[in-house]
DNA sequence: AAGTTAAATAAACACTGTATATATACAGTG
DNA sequence: CACTGTATATATACAGTGTTTATTTAACTT
């Protein structure tokens, strides 16, 4: 038999690829990502795969993008579910939903930020605006924050640095630079204690030692230094 | 010929080894080392790597561990330079270090850091030392700095976090936990920034944006932070 | 009913890390 | 010097990888 009957295969067979995928990576690592071993487990060829991925790194690509997703979808659901809530309890909320998402999901984490897949590289035309949506949730927060006249903005930048200005350049922004600068420069710090949490580098086992009080001491330093200690 | 007259063969096989995948690393990214590809270069066969390394994973651990130490060399260095410095410009320097560090080995920076290699897991217990070693740079400096008095402790701590407990229980500090804190805070921040920066999350191409100024800006939030902004 | 298209297979290529057995240059000893 | 043992390399083989090619056939179209 060379082609099986449409009964007989899976009804998405796209989306069955994905699925086995990610299971794979969570269970072995995504470092173990197999097209081989993907085809194994839904009984059918490797080749096969290549007619709904053009090749294993347009898999990988679909799996970060849908990983972008999932993280924005958490991110958004902790605001929406904040009502009449401050400023910094907001950015609070935000910064403990993007943690809980990353250790909930440590494979799909490194996936987006490391480079665990040999030879692999994101294509920033695909994965860029994913992280840009991502990035305007906080900014978004932030921007509030600042229309509110809360945000405690004045020294903080001399002139506007050109990764901000270019960034604002690329996927706009209305409104002070420094509040770009402070969504990055909190994501910045939130994904640092992440990469190092996640990757075991604050301790010999990755799950050996409770980071959540440290990371709280450093969200609220984030927010004071803002201006939204207030909470 | 099955075994090479001495005087045909590399004088130091061992580094000569270590040297060809380093600068394979830097060529074709560290995801693609491979003993073969090494071998060819060197002109010797795969399987006689096993004499100088049990396993392809005992030599990037091997690379793992000079990394640490030039990356610790670079900041001893950026200590060793300053004459008659403030706290605040010690603390500048060696996040300036840290960072064109990383920027000049990018590939072995996210050896470290990130998990490029293929199901390779950094055993700890050697490559933890290496790691606590250069982390010991920094909080010597801050450790000065508490001791001189300048060091913005108050209110930071309701009680030590469990994971800067941990660190200390593991590689001993004696003086304020704050210390600690404040060092680890820094080098999650630091380490936010360069993996972001390295890996392209802030722009399209790595090298396309300039995030110099961004992250000078950060430093001196971190140093107004700890009460050290007097350079 | 015939022709076309789409989705799978089978086989092969060039790689990879690693295990095993084998050959030989060199060092140490009688 | 001759003999032996060990260290260091090779040769070969195995199981795995992503990918390409040609082939087969189910399902759709006319």
């Amino acid at each position: 038999m060379v082609r099986p009957k449409q009964k007989e295969q899976h009804p998405d067979l796209e989306n069955a690829i994905k699925e086995v995928a990610r299971s794979q990576m969570i269970e072995n690592g995504s470092a173990s990502l197999s097209l081989r071993a993907i085809a194994r487990a839904l009984k059918i060829t490797a080749p096969a795969i290549y007619n709904y991925f053009p090749s294993r790194d347009d898999l990988v690509t679909a799996l970060i993008v849908d990983a972008y997703n999932s993280l924005g979808d958490a991110l958004r659901l902790s605001q929406a579910s904040l009502q009449k809530a401050s400023d910094g309890e907001r950015v609070f909320a935000s910064a403990r939903a993007y943690r809980n998402w990353a250790l909930a999901h440590p494979e799909e984490y490194n996936l987006i930020f490391g480079t665990p897949i040999p030879n692999y590289h994101a294509p920033m035309e695909i994965t860029g605006p994913a992280a840009a949506g991502n990035m305007s949730v906080l900014i978004g927060v932030l921007h509030n924050a600042w229309q509110d006249g809360v945000l405690k903005t004045e020294g903080v930048l001399r002139s506007t640095p050109n990764m901000i200005q270019a960034w604002i350049n690329k996927f706009g922004y209305e409104g002070d630079p420094v509040v770009v600068q402070f969504a990055m420069a909190s994501w910045s710090q939130i994904h640092g204690m992440l990469s190092l949490e996640i990757n075991g580098h604050f301790a010999a086992v990755p799950d050996d030692v409770d980071v959540d009080d440290f990371f709280e001491v450093e969200i609220r330093a984030m927010l004071t230094r803002m201006g939204l200690e207030g909470e």
